[in-house]
DNA sequence: GTCTATATTTGGATAGAC
DNA sequence: GTCTATCCAAATATAGAC
């Protein structure tokens, strides 16, 4: 007979491994990018033969889903919740900017995944967007929000000014962080135009 | 005996052969992804078999080191090369933004071969990255320098913020245009900020 | 749950006839 | 310059033994 803490047991080692292999597919993008590692080399890095994964993923989409969805909980540990918080201060505000600089810039594949469309056929699933809209909505909408700022149009310039630093750093000099005073300057030129904080 | 002229002759059809490649190679690319042709679909868009293109392109990196390169002689087609003008006025430079935004926006696949690295083990050859760096010379630098703007600090804010509300219209919705009024906008904030023109 | 073996497809690229 | 035929490598995914 199954006992319920069998169960446990083995739900819990299923969800280890499932995790193990998520973060060796995540060095192996970083390396080979996002579409250029096989299930091969990523069941080799696990010590698995590649069919085993089939136990974890139903497909290689459903594990981009998986590391789409993982990529934004990561970045939802990495940045403060704004959610019922005061308005953030200037300085806090490029703070949090600063935050999302080097989380974006560490990883390029990464970004790329969470905010491009690097893989022809590859969309997450809703559950994964959803959670991408509950990111977004706790640090970048609460926290315009907090400062008074609702307007649609703002939000995406600001999305937009904050991005645009980003992706150029990625593009131009992947690795290096010369863009990176760009940002302060950035949020400065945002918020001296709507006229807060 | 071959005469000159028809050496000329086959030279002009071997190009021409050779442009009808590209442009099958883009519509592909918009249909298929960048990375996601096949040079056997490509050569049948043309009215080949795949080892006939090999006249054409050693390699298929050759192949979108020409399409990288076909890119930016576009764009420099499509702006106005501000070498030796006039400083331009506000409403000026939003003209050239808007022809920037709609430039990149109409073709993102263009776009990311041009300004990402969408494909992995591929960077354009030194005679291409000459002409993207000399097309971002006539335009964007010749642009700002003409209204004084020379820190390279501040050229990067300005590329910062333009390619950041062009790339969060392709990654967020491709296609559609609802980001385009942002342009203007960010612009304003730019030379608000430099106070300038 | 993991394996071996393999089906199946597809890709880039080459050899050599015409 | 274009073709047919083919090489070779690699990919995702499945079947079925253990």
């Amino acid at each position: 007979m199954l006992e319920t803490q069998d169960l446990d047991r083995r739900t819990r080692r299923h969800l280890r491994s499932r995790r193990e292999i998520i973060e060796a597919a995540w060095e192996l993008a970083r390396g080979e990018g996002i579409a250029g590692f096989s299930l091969r080399q990523l069941a080799a890095r696990v010590g698995m033969k590649a069919p085993s994964l089939y136990q974890y993923f139903a497909t290689k989409n459903d594990l981009y889903d998986a590391m789409f969805h993982d990529g934004y909980q990561q970045l939802q540990e990495r940045l403060t919740s704004q959610e019922g918080l005061a308005p953030l201060t200037r300085e806090e505000i490029k703070e949090e900017g600063r935050k999302f600089f080097d989380f974006c810039t560490e990883d390029p594949v990464r970004y790329a995944l969470m905010c491009e469309r690097p893989i022809p056929g590859f969309e997450p699933s809703a559950q994964s967007a959803a959670l991408a809209e509950e990111v977004l909505h706790a640090q970048v909408y609460s926290m315009l929000a907090n400062l008074g700022i609702r307007d649609q149009e703002t939000i995406r310039l600001f999305l937009g000014i904050t991005n645009g630093i980003v992706s150029q750093q990625i593009a131009l000099n992947p690795g290096a962080q010369d863009w990176r005073p760009l940002m302060d300057r950035a949020i400065d030129l945002f918020l001296d135009h709507v006229e807060v904080a």
